[in-house]
DNA sequence: ATTTAATAAGGTGTTAATACGGGTGAAAAT
DNA sequence: ATTTTCACCCGTATTAACACCTTATTAAAT
């Protein structure tokens, strides 16, 4: 009897995917948790399960971070996300930290027994949703999203403000005006970030900040 | 019996919602349906449900469509929307069209019961999100809300594509280019779209595009 | 049949944005 | 003690962006 863990926050998913794991025949819940911190309390480690079904977005601690967790403490546990996230960086987060197959929430029921079996007996579970975002995490986006936190991280404190003011209908003057700073300031500024950030306009910075959510909008 | 009907394309989080409906003193499923359209398809009109757990965000015909449908032909069926969105917009949408409440997909079973024995009795179920998003509706946000929407649906779709690339790093010449017109109907554009949409920049149109999903980043 | 809306384009200005050069003082890192 | 980094500012070009006004063709609406 394979044990599967339930790890999400939406009961009503929760129990529906328990009932539905329970029909599956040789599988069985062990337990189920509302968020990641809640697993690691209930989790009991002379009954450990094969299999967790985790879901991502949760409160107090979540997919990601469970997830190191599960793989950092008993890598035998394999790790199935679950989420309604299709954003490839969540996907690619989840996967550098060990989860072995990733679901969204509208899954059908025979595409989750077969995930479930994947895992348990090939160890991994691939659907078109990896696949797509495992060829592009091998090409290019995922070392343009690392060096777009580099970027991030070595801007300063005023360039940040400066960022949320350009993300505005204001011009350089207005913004100049608004952070009590003369337009040549704002002109360094400016020409300071378009070299840091690589870009050369002004709304090449304007999508570098939402990107980033240095602005909310 | 109060005679309950599910329609969402969730499979898992459907089957969650029938069992414990089913095991709700008084309340039984009638039946479940993937979207609007195969919810039309299935209804009997001799044997029409009490209410109907209606999702918002589906395929083919949506909530907003689903619920409007159901109070022009049968408004003696009462609808309970449920949705992950606790976007205001959607929700006013969704009230416009005669929802008799508004529950999040995370809602508790406690809560659930709660909500079909309200709409049961007292013919509406008004809990916190629905409170706060009334009293909202009722002030001010509303409308403007409505003139964001208003002016996207005013926009050609010459407009939006061209919104599309003012969102990238390059200037109105080489989108000219992109888009094989001449930099002069470009500006043309340009001076149509700040007209149409009251900005004074092309970070302006930007953010409009950003706000109202004419774009993804 | 005539008007309206969408698409495309031109002319002519002014102002703002961008590029590239330089410089200062204070604080933090080495 | 010296270098680096940050925050700040100035000058001078050039180019791109914006404002305003006009025109033509086509298709759809009245």
């Amino acid at each position: 009897m394979i044990k599967v863990v339930l790890v999400d926050d939406h009961v009503l998913l929760r129990n529906g995917l328990a009932s539905v794991i329970n029909s599956f025949n040789g599988y069985t819940v062990l337990f189920e948790a509302n968020n990641g911190k809640h697993f690691t309390e209930l989790l009991n480690p002379v009954n450990l399960p094969n299999i967790v079904l985790l879901d991502v977005t949760m409160p107090e601690m979540n997919g990601y971070e469970t997830a190191l967790w599960i793989t950092t403490h008993y890598p035998q546990v394999k790790i199935l996300a679950l989420s309604m996230l299709t954003d490839e960086r969540c996907i690619i987060k989840m996967l550098r930290n060990g989860v072995k197959g990733y679901l969204l929430k509208d899954v059908e029921l025979l595409e989750l027994k077969m995930a479930l079996d994947a895992v348990v007996n090939k160890g991994i579970y691939i659907n078109n949703i990896l696949y797509n975002n495992i060829i592009h995490s091998m090409s290019d986006s995922n070392m343009e999203e690392e060096n777009e936190h580099q970027k991030m991280m070595n801007l300063t404190e005023r360039e940040k403000e400066f960022l949320r003011w350009l993300c505005t209908d204001k011009s350089y003057k207005e913004i100049a005006a608004a952070m009590y700073l003369s337009p040549r300031t704002i002109d360094g500024y400016r020409d300071n970030l378009f070299e840091k950030l690589k870009v050369v306009s002004r709304v090449g910075l304007v999508i570098f900040a939402i990107r980033n959510e240095i602005v909310k909008l």
